[in-house]
DNA sequence: ATGTCTTTGTGAACGCGTGCACAAAGGTGG
DNA sequence: CCACCTTTGTGCACGCGTTCACAAAGACAT
């Protein structure tokens, strides 16, 4: 069986590290506002600021691209905007695929920030006969049938996948055997992919479960007063009933949640 | 100006690290497949295969939980799962809204992972009034106007964005406002928040650019062996054209990207 | 030209997350 | 009851990422 990792483990690739690169797209975001206000120069710590981050970490960013800035001034934000452009790869075209045009493949085929930022939509591509021909985002859906030749003819090397669970594994093999190397993953499952292949997963479901964790923390820590009296273990209260863990007399049955 | 962090500064909830939290919402829908195929237990590296991690580190992960596994046995698959749903908060019921039914938004409220696990779609949201009354997913849309009093009546206090960038900042307030304290959000902007709210963003665009930049590298890879030769910085040759960085001569004029 | 003031770029310390490797624990068979 | 075998739980070390704090660098006024 192939492990399949799933974020690849920090090739630190030239040296910028990973961290950094999930920022620049949101420095750009920030600079682009800036440029189109036509504003010329900006300081870290305004620039930080509209970023969302620390100022010393967006400095520390920055001088893994190397020395643009000045020293009393700040950034020039054209120049910027055009080198972080450039380190991301984004004076280039890519054209990708969207796999499965179901709800959630039309809402992405319909959105504007794909061709914005040198994205091209190349094609959309379901499984359903029904959905060939059919236009999408004023785009005609093609079968799966194609997947290979359309990759090919194309030169796609990142591909989207909005497909129900159960065939993501099969369309990712697919979409990898015919020369995809970056894959933007939709469907709840772990994708298994070579070596080289890179995915990154967008999973709403695990979006919320995380926000679920830090609320049901939030809302027991209101009453931790009460139960910090009562002397019982802080988690206990928090799910209201069964205020037993793995007791001396263990393995009590479990009960799902529908 | 309202600093507005994004992703908590790590307030180690409980003594359980930020980053077992996100993984297990993985670890449960994968003892979640064992358990519909009845498989009672499974030891931590079938699992940790199943989930795309190393061993190590689900072990270590449940062990922040509390000592459920059986040492030469596993851990029993029922069980787990109770015990992860039981500490991620779903075991209860968490109504949520969506504001913004666009395209995406309403691909959002089709979408059936919501229900499957302890969420309910509690009211759609927008603020076109052409679309209040209308039926998406089998419930009208109500009207931005009422945003408040939804909040209150049905106890939300998650929410999620899927509004134009422009709009999400004013939404996010209203809802905070309104005593939602948990945001996921779709919209391309960085909001602020006040302490004690979390928010976590999903964002097409950024992950987008994030595979560009491997892509590009990994094209760059492999003609680096002529650019090593040509002793050129291994950088200079991905973009195409333009080799010059900041030389001695720096403040090019930037030529934006379309 | 020189001093002052602002802002960058980075050295260093710290904390979190990861993975190895192993001892402890329990089940199982004889 | 004992020995063996499997698998957990974790101590430890290492590396990445974050943040502080400050020296170097440049702009600008005088």
């Amino acid at each position: 069986m192939a492990t399949g990792r799933t974020h690849r483990p920090a090739t630190r690739s030239r040296g910028i590290p990973e961290a950094t690169v999930a920022r620049l797209p949101l420095y750009l975001r920030a600079l682009t506002g800036l440029s189109e206000r036509s504003v010329p120069t900006v300081s870290s710590e305004e620039l930080a600021a509209a970023a969302g981050v620390n100022s010393a970490k967006l400095r520390k960013d920055f001088s893994y691209l190397g020395s643009y800035g000045t020293r009393g001034v700040g950034y020039d934000v054209e120049y910027l905007v055009y080198q972080i452009s450039r380190e991301l790869g984004l004076t280039q075209d890519w054209p990708v695929v969207i796999v499965g045009i179901g709800n959630l493949g039309a809402a992405l085929a319909n959105y504007g920030g794909f061709a914005s930022r040198g994205f091209r939509v190349a094609a959309l591509i379901d499984a359903d006969p029904a959905m060939a021909g059919k236009p999408v985002a004023g785009m005609p859906v093609q079968h799966t049938d194609d997947l290979e030749k359309i990759i090919d003819d194309n030169g796609v090397s990142i591909g989207v996948i909005a497909t129900p669970a159960g065939a993501a594994q099969q369309v990712c093999d697919r979409l990898v055997a015919a020369g995809v190397t970056s894959i933007l993953n939709f469907a709840p499952t772990v994708l298994s992919v070579p070596d080289g292949v890179d995915v990154r997963k967008v999973d709403l479901s695990i979006e919320l479960q995380i926000l679920a964790f830090h609320e049901q923390r939030k809302a027991g820590e209101e009453s931790a007063a009460e139960a910090a009296a009562a002397q019982l273990p802080p988690a206990a209260r928090a799910a209201g009933e069964q205020a037993d863990r793995k007791g001396p007399d263990g393995d009590v049955p479990a009960v799902m949640p529908a």
